[in-house]
DNA sequence: ATAACTGCAAATCTTTTGCTTACAG
DNA sequence: CTGTAAGCAAAAGATTTGCAGTTAT
């Protein structure tokens, strides 16, 4: 792996947040200032092909581009506030045997999961009609 | 409701498949020649924000594009083969129950829930690598 | 009347590609 | 050497928007 390559890795593994194609490549020219918008993707196809990398949509909350978060052990659901923007994170065994079920019953081989949700965290539900 | 506007949801609600706007906007065509993509997008829009129909991303299996179908009294999860590309359909209580779950751990009131799969179908997995 | 809906064309945004040069094993 | 990676600029694909005319309440 080339030198830009490890210093994408390395930003989307201690982002605290999740970034954009377009956030990362802001980051990444704070180092190297050459790095091509075409690297970025590049990198980021080959990383989520490997399986080291998700791609998340968190319910396009914000247009229409992909975040990125380095895989970790357990998979976890996303969970978007649609008022303030807020991104949670939600991880449970109950995940896990939901997965191991749906294996089981349809005999499909997973390569990656993504489960997002969309609504109002618990601080913007005050005032919220619906 | 308008003409045009009913016409569209008639044809996401009989639809086998799963349509994206342009898939959609063909088939209208055919009963009104006139309507336009921008009469699409804004009748998808309005669809989702009443919470009538929900947007998949289907794995991005074909590349940027969303797809929809109308909203069903369950949940469930769509299962894309990377090979083949069928869409395979996923309900349970356990998945009912994950929902029950997340609501009352975090608080949040959920308003759109998305669990897509990526991987191989049974029949796929014979002869693939990994 | 007033507000919502439509077509049309142009714009926007994100992501991808072709091509040539530069590296890495 | 030989294959992979990178920069650049242009293209592609999906979706959105401004505006002017139309329809519905």
């Amino acid at each position: 792996m080339t030198a830009q390559r490890r210093l994408l890795v390395g930003i989307i593994q201690d982002s605290p947040r999740h970034l954009d194609a377009a956030a990362l490549l802001e980051i990444a020219r704070k180092q190297d200032p050459d790095i091509d918008r075409a690297t970025v993707y590049r990198t980021l196809a080959l990383l989520k092909n490997r399986g080291l990398i998700d791609e998340l949509d968190l319910m396009h909350i914000e247009g229409e581009k992909h975040y990125y978060e380095a895989k970790t052990n357990r998979d976890h659901c996303h969970m978007a506030c649609f008022r303030c923007g807020a991104i949670m994170e939600y991880a449970s065994s109950s995940f896990e045997k939901l997965k191991a079920e749906m294996v089981k019953q349809s005999g499909f081989h997973i390569r990656v999961v993504r489960l997002e949700v969309g609504g109002f965290c618990k601080r913007c539900q005050k005032g919220v009609t619906s």
